[in-house]
DNA sequence: CGTCATTTTGTAAACCTTTACATTTTGAAA
DNA sequence: TTTCAAAATGTAAAGGTTTACAAAATGACG
């Protein structure tokens, strides 16, 4: 036995069955009005809509979440909300999702996919309904409990035909289209101040994909040419220094982000350099910033708010069982600013 | 009557009854384990572990939600996502909340009222246990709901004695040490690139408190040296513009935050202005990017993860009915940089 | 070994909805 | 008016925990 409500503290909470009383009708009915108005009377509906506002009444979501099996909370794990490109996506995710009357449970992996199983694992008992999670380096785990509790997930920020649902763009193949557009400028001397790789499946796709399209090219991108650093732009500048007080300098310089980019565009003439005229620097996101720098900076375009509403789109499909693709291919553009020119001492020129 | 679990889905849960029969305990030794295990005998502990890594047993969030009138989930609202300074914040808050065991629901208002009303009631439906919001501008009825359900809410980003609880700064007398600092160094032409004030506390009070300010030396800010603008770089820009090309230029220009600031250090160059030689600029918020531009910005640095991070103790506090301050103030700081200077012409040169 | 306070455990009600099914009402067609 | 399918409503059983209270186990002490 339990002691009742009133004695355990003074909330005098407002449920159902008042309204249902207020209203003369049965709770089933005062639940109808509420989710399936289309399935009640007038009549009905007006006496339920008064007794909620007379009563004010605030349903209870636990108990809905409950009995309904549904909890209309949707969780999304971003390595870090302090990243524009993240902090971005989820501002048009959290947009998009109350809309649909869904609600945003966030949380931030670091990076960690322990720490990204952990928070799984608890948005598993907060009942959410799906989940959206960057990238995918997942845990086998991690999956493996998703798929056993039936709570559909989603990947997004990449793109891959291997299993899990998906909705991004493919890094090796934007990465590629970077390189070719320098090369193409006449650039043979590269240089990538590329994000941590570990663990970060866009990071290291994004390296294969420069890796990749320089060989094609007969071009070779030397281990000591790669600098992976954590996306802040002191670690870019640092780079971009280091790149740059070597022996042979690289003329071109592709940054796995445009955070490491704007380092190395605001370091260039505290060491005396010019961009483009002395090296070339592509980042990749197209941040709100690199277009207002100087040099602005060139980079590959990524529709964030799209993603993320198909993300959603992708999400709510399989929570109401209907069709969704498996997997979604963004297509991101290249944007051509000051930052990149023609190499220095190229016959083009 | 209801049809049985089975036949509505292929999920087939496990529960607190399967893992007590595996574990040959009741249901609520199970609870007991999971929730206060000090109350539990180290045998009762260990076979109910074993159980419930066996059965992967995953608790429902929502049933112990409704159970124990606890959900674990704190609603955070402000104004965008998308702006570093929020950001950093709901970064701060949900690594924090985390480490306490506490959930993240969050949303954004737009900086409007209205929207955040309207968050509120949903975040009270989805019976969360508290709520933190950017700033003191609510609606009568939002506060009037709050107070009725027993949620407690907190206000970040602001500081004041009015009755709600907050942690946070008094915008007002930031704005003005910022003015004395430039006072101080010689200026007399002010202008001011503001946010937008309407339905913003603190955009208002910072304006409020550069007036008063100028006012105690004798100074004024002529309404057409005062512009709002959103919190966008290219509006920076063009406000800065604007106030440069006018008849009777200003000495020195106070920005409502930093990003307006960022557009204002930006646009100088591109219309053959220097930076402090021409104009001094301050900015407010201290963003990261404010250290890496060159100039780099004077501005007012926040304590931003200490500001939510006390916010949540605060909130947590009021959660176990403890005793928590109804305000606190944090506390920020001048901080000097490349952008401001003595003023050209000044006797102090 | 018995007593008794303290721990630990078990029982079952309560938390507040939704919803399957049964029942009633409605209204169109005959 | 009668008939009958469709629409609307009501009844009451889940849904999966927590927790007040009762009951049982433990163990210190005489």
């Amino acid at each position: 036995m339990r002691k009742p409500l009133q004695i355990k503290s003074s909330r005098n909470i407002v449920s159902i069955f008042d309204v249902a009383k207020e209203a003369g009708v049965s709770t089933a009915s005062v639940s109808r009005v509420l989710n399936v108005p289309d399935k009640t009377k007038q009549k009905t509906r007006i006496a339920v809509q008064n007794a909620v506002k007379k009563l004010g009444y605030i349903p209870n979501g636990a108990a809905r979440a409950l009995s309904s099996r549904n909890s209309r909370v949707i969780g999304a794990i971003i390595p870090t909300i302090d990243n524009s490109i993240f902090a971005q996506g989820i501002q048009a995710l959290q947009s998009y999702l109350d809309k649909k009357g869904y609600f945003l449970l966030l949380g931030a992996s670091n990076y960690d996919p322990e720490q990204e199983y952990q928070l799984c694992q608890n948005y598993l008992v907060q009942q959410v309904a799906g989940i959206i999670m960057m990238g995918n380096t997942h845990l086998p785990e991690c999956i493996q409990m998703l798929n056993k509790e039936h709570t559909p997930f989603v990947n997004t920020g990449t793109y891959s035909t291997d299993g899990n649902y998906c909705v991004g763009f493919d890094n090796f193949k934007a990465a590629s289209q970077a390189v070719k557009y320098l090369v193409d400028l006449g650039h043979t001397e590269f240089a990538m101040i590329a994000g941590i790789t570990k663990d970060n499946d866009r990071a290291a796709e994004r390296v294969s994909g420069v890796k990749q399209e320089l060989k094609r090219h007969g071009l070779k991108l030397p281990k000591e040419r790669i600098l992976e650093r954590s996306y802040e732009i002191e670690e870019g500048a640092a780079a971009f220094r280091h790149l740059m007080h070597a022996p042979n300098k690289p003329t071109a310089i592709i940054c796995g982000n445009d955070v490491l980019g704007f380092g190395a565009i605001l370091e260039a003439p505290r060491i005396g350099l010019s961009i483009p005229k002395d090296v070339s620097v592509m980042g990749f996101d197209d941040l709100v910033l690199s277009r207002h720098l100087s040099p602005s900076l060139t980079t590959i375009q990524i529709p964030t708010e799209e993603m993320w509403c198909r993300a959603a789109d992708t999400l709510l499909a399989l929570l109401n069982q209907a069709e969704a693709p498996k997997a979604i291919e963004i297509s991101v553009s290249l944007v051509v600013r000051e930052s990149t020119g023609i190499p220095a001492g190229n016959p083009k020129t």
